[in-house]
DNA sequence: CTTATTTATGACAACCCTGTCACATGACAA
DNA sequence: TTGTCATGTGACAGGGTTGTCATAAATAAG
């Protein structure tokens, strides 16, 4: 948390800070951040940054918590868990969301992009947080498992894993070349091959 | 490429420096590596370093040139690709290889684990290369279309780039936390929905 | 034995980084 | 005005990094 001072400082040097944590997180992993580069670009003394915040884990937590609660806007205004829809249906809806929302403010996205590519023991109790998330799209599955549209017989924490590396790692590949519409296509191809499979159907199996 | 000087050198001591790579790169990413620690680990002057690779890249290519020499041959004494067996099959067989290798060399698969999370220019070209290796993976499946065995509206790639994914994030996992016994059964478990899917089968669908 | 060439070596310059601390400045109160 | 407290500030210590270079040692050739 940053300090009293912190807060008492005026928003617009508040501002400064901030877009200047930004803009280096989200050009450089955690551990390769520069505190130098943060005040520089904050055009803030150095000495200042000590007065205002711990460390960089300070600074960066800070970040953090900010930028998600922006994102949890997002989703709880789209009322997507309200809905009767189907889990992949849902799923696709929220991955939508999270693209709309990472067109609009790159920077933050590739702060949690960068955040995937970081091992270090903060950043990994911080990854941790963040996927506990994934709570609500498992009790999702497990709806649509009564609900006699997926098989009882399937692993849901598995499925979640799977997705989360599956998007995840489109998300990457997205901001290294791809277009918008051939990620959604891809995201597409991905639920069709998790839903049916890829194998040819026999009868009488399962 | 190293110089003519390294190659010269007594064998013990190319041995030495070569060791002392693979104990760095093992445990921090390219760009975080420092030569200063290999050098130290090597036993020999910084000078000397220079005086037998050009940089840092100069000696990762090598070392990885090499390392990628020994995995190959694993592979190929396997000879799993000369069987008729199906791509899940074989790809199964090649896990399962890799991770023997990975046993015995834990070093060198950390190295390669390291590689995925670095995203310098330097290790972007070089993971390119390594994925290559795909092309193989891609074949199997497509003879696998032609006989009937996957459907025909697979789209080949997506599941040759989803599988790697896959792959490779559990391998991450097990490296973390998991037994290579909860790794097989996790890697069992995606090729199940991958081929079978998760959805209940309807009659009269595809 | 002497000269030429190759190899070994560590000090050095130049550039990063972090966290601290003594001091300067501003603000508000007595 | 003087004192007190909050804040601002940059120099500094101590740590890291890379690549170079003059010199020393070893080896080969004449």
């Amino acid at each position: 948390m940053p300090t009293a001072t912190y807060f008492n400082l005026d928003p617009e040097k508040q501002r400064r800070i901030f877009a200047a944590a930004v803009e280096e997180f989200s050009t450089r992993r955690f551990s390769e951040a520069s505190i130098n580069q943060i005040v520089k670009n904050a055009g803030i003394p150095r000495g200042s940054f000590y007065q205002y915040f711990e460390n960089k884990e300070d600074l960066y937590l800070y970040m953090i918590t900010e930028i998600g609660k922006e994102k949890m806007q997002r989703f709880e205004q789209a009322r997507v868990f309200d809905t009767e829809a189907d889990f992949f249906t849902i799923y696709m809806e929220l991955y939508r969301i999270g693209l709309a929302w990472a067109k609009t403010k790159p920077e933050y996205n590739r702060i949690f992009l960068l955040m995937e590519l970081d091992d270090s023991e903060f950043i990994a109790k911080l990854r941790k947080l963040s996927a506990e998330g994934f709570a609500i799209m498992k009790d999702l599955l497990e709806r649509d498992k009564k609900r006699g549209l997926i098989r009882a017989d399937v692993d849901t924490d598995l499925v979640i894993d799977i997705l989360y590396d599956l998007m995840l790692q489109s998300f990457k590949r997205y901001y290294l070349r791809s277009s918008e519409k051939e990620l959604l296509r891809r995201v597409q191809g991905i639920f069709q091959i998790i839903k049916e499979g890829i194998a040819v159907k026999r009868e009488g199996e399962g």
